[in-house]
DNA sequence: TTAATTAGTGTATAAATAACACTAAAACCG
DNA sequence: CGGTTTTAGTGTTATTTATACACTAATTAA
């Protein structure tokens, strides 16, 4: 290991620190954004909500061991994974050393494949503006940064798009914007905005409503040769 | 550990990675931007060039571990130091399944502490365009995610004053943003932009040269109660 | 047939960006 | 000592982008 010091093959006689791999799931439930939090049954923290996690097994990459997670919590494959944080502190967990690599999820709510849970299952969508507080171990942080960086990318990447299905007008858009940012927004510059960026591929389909129907928009993949984009829905508030 | 499995007491009973700290440290030398690296002196990847790092203990955390790392390459302390990532490929070393978590750290070149290494010595300072390949482990992909993550971040914090002495000339600290974005900026455009931010101090300092002797100006530092600010370079180009 | 409702367009202003021409103060050089 | 070179710093303007908000359009409900 890049490291000056002796290292012997059998780098297992050095007390070592459990690795886990934590996914917080998003989704958009109702047009709101909701997060899936998981009881626990026993110490510690029995009775509190967490995020779904679990053990690395060697055999398996951190992405592999948080797509596996994620399937078994949710049935779903195929979705929007990326890695968000490493949380290392020494007693977040006060069984044992454990480090827990934290991954954000997006997953689309139309999915039959996600079981909506009742009432009294041990495995709830909680809207993100409904949190169960505090949380198991040190998931309050975690879960709050993963919301910040949701912000954040949402601002310069297609990320959204994870959250709709796979026709959608304008304004539906729009409105995961607002849920996602927690803010209002123009619709007249949406509109201008979304149009420009040339992400959307305008569809014959309209759904009717209440007022005017509406058309329907597909998102615009990248195919292999085109020049890729990013749309940005403005330009200021990031991350720190 | 947030899981739904059963776990026993003991941790340690089941089949555990290792888990490391590398930390990416940057420093401007002879105004160009460079890397420290350490040559492996054994198996694996013998006499490559890679990322200064080494093991967890059980009694620090993720970033106690990557600021004891740094003191020890370069003898410096109270530096900036952000985690960028966590790389855990189940091949990435060939002895044990090693999960490792990627530090950036930004030092100050002026600080005697740094040993300026000689051409002989296992330790030395490469300028990121002039670097060794490939590196040992999966460093070349760390590397280069690192000088990702250094450019865009520059654009929206206040980053480039960690590698700048106490007192520096805005010409100066444009050369430093024109190193790390490896292209060219307008003075004019910069001199306007970074007055504008309010985040310079003036000094009564100036200093001599070729031609017109230059003002110095200091960092203004965030004192307790002041607003924060951020300042960016300009709204584009970002990490993806 | 009119009001209410949701969809979508247009426009005027303000602000940020980018390009580049200009002035300023020193050293260098015959 | 007077012009040239060199580095520092300011000003001006055109263009692009953001923002606010008024307007038109197509449907359902009453």
């Amino acid at each position: 290991m890049q490291d000056e010091r002796p290292v012997p093959y059998d780098i297992s006689k050095y007390p070592l620190p459990a690795v886990t791999v934590d996914v917080v799931i998003f989704s958009l439930i109702n047009r709101a954004l909701h997060v899936l939090l998981v009881q626990r049954k026993r110490w510690p923290f029995e009775g509190r909500w967490a995020i779904p996690g679990g053990f690395i097994r060697l055999d398996e990459s951190l992405e592999e061991a948080a797509r596996r997670e994620l399937e078994e919590e949710t049935g779903v494959r195929d979705v929007y994974l990326e890695q968000l944080y490493t949380f290392g502190d020494v007693q977040r967990d006060p069984r044992h050393r454990v480090i827990s690599v934290a991954y954000i999820a997006l997953v689309r709510a139309d999915a039959q494949t996600i079981r909506v849970s009742d009432e009294n299952s041990d495995v709830r969508w909680f809207p993100v503006d409904q949190l169960p507080s505090p949380l198991a171990f040190d998931h309050d942080q975690i879960l709050a940064y993963a919301l910040s960086r949701l912000r954040s990318k949402l601002e310069y990447t297609t990320l959204a798009f994870q959250l709709l299905p796979e026709l959608f007008s304008i304004l539906e858009l729009k409105h995961i914007y607002e849920q996602i940012l927690g803010e209002k927004l123009d619709k007249g510059n949406f509109y201008r905005k979304i149009k420009e960026a040339g992400i959307l591929e305008e569809t014959p389909y309209m759904r009717e409503g209440r007022g005017r129907p509406t058309r329907l928009w597909r998102f615009r993949r990248n195919r292999p040769g085109d020049k890729q984009f990013v749309f940005r829905w403005r330009e200021d508030r990031r991350e720190s």
